[in-house]
DNA sequence: TAACATTACTACAACGTTTTCGTGTTGATA
DNA sequence: TATCAACACGAAAACGTTGTAGTAATGTTA
């Protein structure tokens, strides 16, 4: 194996000590210009670049953050991932991605594995599983040890840690709202099981906008899904079964809100082919600015997420944390930062 | 700052050397059942877990593999970041993700970042940038310092390295043939400037399969679409405008493959828009499979890339690399795995 | 000319591991 | 009782850096 040059070469081959090259690298006044020079012009001959891990070592850091998500074929959370990777790469960090699959083990696998010293801090999405047992000692664990953690979206509050988040009740209600102004009375949520926050905090949106309209809310048009597996096979089978069932139950339904963009599309396309117009007599909004929503047929209008702010804005909280920690400065209480979303009008409202 | 547990506390605290502490936690048999049960519960008891810094510079490897792409807002990178993370963590590896946008420069800086020892190989897909300049020292020069490189998809031959394709060529052969076969008779392609390699091969495919069948390419039904920030930016007008002026030029044409997910899908919003019926009188077929395909109206048929097996693959590849590299062995020559590919019907093709 | 500064370097410890090579204490053997 | 394993442990080097604390060889001052 050829091994890469070394301060310890260089000294060798110039006849001088490991120090006097690391010094003359870094321009040291305790070396002579003469000396600075050939050691420069050496090191370069031999593309000498110091060894990064040997650094991280000594220095107690390893300017490596990682994320954990729960699922990378996901276009929020590669949004989040370049919103994190641009501020990182600019302040010299690099980022460690690691995916839970949805799955707690996984989580807490992949947890284990970075904070072995490998990462100054974590940027964290719960995985579904975990939203579910609500277990949280690997966070708890990890912030025991001093290791920073900031959480997104998919947040839990029992965790003393840095936070961003969007408004997801206000964001459901706006859309709520929206539908109502634009003329829809009967209006039907498709969202997640409650353990899910962001699901049930969009649902508790569409029902304060539902309330603030003096509208009384029908328990038949709150769909809870079980989403399950969702994006990963196509059991998508199971969620136009119910759209349909819901719009054979109530055919005056003329709104409908999805907590995400799938469900909001998969709607359209079974009330298209149940010959519902949209959105001349059924509208429908969707959560979360993707790939799908610009190119549905109506395309859709959503609830922006601002996913790539929502990184650019955790790392920034991690990196805080991280000088915090190496600068032992007084610890800032923790924040919660909140996005602010809005409403991207397309072809499916009015 | 809070420190780790580190084997010189336990020492220290238990009152044996440093030695002693290593040997007991990996059951040496040097040391006495007594000590080496007293050091364990100890160990646990702070919860040490040992540094993996430490441990990446005294066995010069890092247990983590970089890999460079594009552009992670896009379906196919993701799916083989998966693939790669799941056959890297199974292996006890890490995964660094670099991105480049597309840029040269940051290609470049995201290497050199990594490089420095922070990485034990890389895995990377050329950005738009660098296949323009043909520039590719970066590459060289990490294979001169003895860093083993996998590239995936966007490939170059000039490079003495393991490759991981699609058979581009065979895959658009394969859907223009079944277009053929499903009686179109005028084909255009929609594809990309001819230095993106894949654009390239897929249109060397068309034109074989037309030649096949002995169909005349027209050079009209070739789009050669120049798509910068295409993916970013809402620059979809363009594209548009193109596929409406081939629609309204030649009425006729009742075939579209499209060297990609998201021309097909534009195309197919387009043709219909002007009034065309998919797939009765204009059948389509896309390149890569990913949400779009799967959501548009009608569904997208398309040639499947499987991301995710190539990522994985090119992961197997990388690690032998580096075990050949550590373990000294004499290096195989370079390979080039391809990928089969193979068309998904839906309903965008009779 | 003795005392002291300045210059231009070198030695060494430290970061946290692993591993090789000792070494002192037992108990058994000749 | 001298010799020698076997046992249980410790010292030290190595991985590649950085930074502090020396140290010679000059030059300057009183």
């Amino acid at each position: 194996m050829k091994k890469r040059t070394t301060l310890k070469q260089l000294a060798r081959e110039l006849d001088v000590s490991i120090s006097t090259v690391s010094k003359a690298l870094k321009n040291s006044p305790e070396i002579s210009q003469d000396t600075i020079d050939r050691v420069k012009a050496f090191a370069k001959l031999l593309n000498y670049r110091p060894n990064n891990i040997a650094l991280s070592l000594k220095n107690k850091k390893t300017k490596t953050i990682g994320i954990i998500i729960p699922d990378i074929v996901h276009h929020f959370f590669t949004k989040v991932i370049k919103g994190v990777e641009k501020y990182a790469n600019s302040n010299g960090y690099n980022v460690i991605v690691g995916l839970s699959n949805e799955s707690f083990s996984n989580e807490v696998i992949n947890m284990e594995m970075l904070a072995n010293g490998s990462i100054d801090g974590f940027i964290i999405s719960m995985s579904r599983e975990t939203m579910q047992r609500q277990d949280y000692q690997h966070y708890t664990e990890t912030l025991n040890e001093d290791i920073p953690l900031v959480m997104f979206d998919r947040v839990v509050a029992e965790i003393p840690c840095d936070k961003v988040i969007v408004d997801d009740t206000k964001g459901a209600e706006i859309a709520v709202n929206t539908l109502i102004n634009k003329g829809a009375t009967k209006i039907a949520i498709l969202t997640t099981k409650d353990y899910v926050s962001v699901g049930r905090l969009r649902t508790k949106g569409y029902l304060e906008a539902l309330k603030n309209h003096g509208i009384n809310p029908i328990r038949d048009l709150i769909i809870k899904i079980d989403d399950e597996l969702l994006y990963e096979e196509d059991h998508l089978d199971a969620l136009e079964k119910q759209v349909r069932e819901l719009l054979l139950n109530h055919t005056d339904v003329n709104g409908i809100f999805a907590v995400n963009e799938l469900y909001a599309v998969v709607a359209m396309k079974v009330a298209k082919e149940m010959g519902y117009e949209i959105p001349n007599n059924l509208q429908v909004i969707g959560f979360t600015d993707g790939m799908l929503s610009k190119h549905a047929t109506p395309t859709l209008s959503t609830i922006s997420q601002h996913g790539e702010s929502m990184g650019s804005k955790a790392a920034e909280l991690l990196i805080q944390r991280i000088d915090e920690r190496v600068n032992d400065l007084p610890k800032e209480p923790t924040k919660t930062v909140v996005i602010s979303t809005n409403l991207i009008q397309r072809g499916s409202t009015k």
